[in-house]
DNA sequence: CGACTGTATGACTATACGCGTATATAGTCA
DNA sequence: TGACTATATACGCGTATAGTCATACAGTCG
């Protein structure tokens, strides 16, 4: 296999990450900072298994970073290109004719709580 | 279902088009300018029938156009986000240091290929 | 029309993965 | 230690989809 193709999967396997509305909703949730389980599990209404096992995916890729506090376990978000990557893709496709104008207006919001609370 | 519930599904069905290294690989290809089907298939050394499926996915996505000449069909990548999308992946990821030397400047020729060929 | 090339697609298999349920592990406090 | 809370994980199921093979469709040329 060449280096190239590494090259490819790596990329593929970071864009799959964001591929999962329900990651995505949990970035989002982090989005306002740093959070246990259950805040997220609140914040998001996903079950609490489903919850940690997505968050542990975004950390094994290095997406979150993990804090232990007592018993509680708060995730943060460290990729920095996280909310670039979410801003142009809210852009390409709030552009989109084939949206309704409401839809259009929440990714533009979504946008900007990108932009604003994460850098 | 909620509008910020659709927002995230059409977000993540967005970054799951660049989920796949066969689908980069095609996207890296047309790169270069437009190419018909087959110069795709040679270009990747992908089977024509899963060239032609990823082909179609992708222009339904609106990222590539299609025009037909003769007998041909010639694709082009369209969606103007791509390349910005692409180098924002490959610069995070080559900046990892879990990546060899020689696989992060393979990376870093590909940003450098999409920058200059695509906008 | 028939032969040929280029492209698309239907049928099928294999595999990856999200999800729910139940359970296990880790930490705190009595 | 046992009871309780917080988090993680093993198992099974259902579904989505990439891939292959064969074939259908479209266009060109004789």
């Amino acid at each position: 296999m060449d280096e190239l193709t590494k090259v490819f999967e790596s990329v593929a396997d970071y864009f799959g990450l964001l591929s999962e509305p329900t990651r995505l909703r949990i970035l989002h949730c982090l989005c306002n900072g740093e959070l246990s389980v259950n805040e997220v599990v609140e914040g998001t209404g996903l079950t609490q298994a489903n919850t940690s096992r997505h968050l542990n995916l975004l950390y094994r890729a290095n997406v979150v970073a993990r804090r232990r506090e007592g018993s509680q376990v708060f995730y943060r978000i460290i990729d920095p290109n996280f909310s670039d990557l979410c801003r142009t893709v809210c852009v390409t496709i709030a552009s989109r004719s084939d949206m309704s104008l409401p839809r259009r207006e929440s990714l533009l919001r979504l946008e900007q709580d990108l932009h604003e609370k994460q850098g």
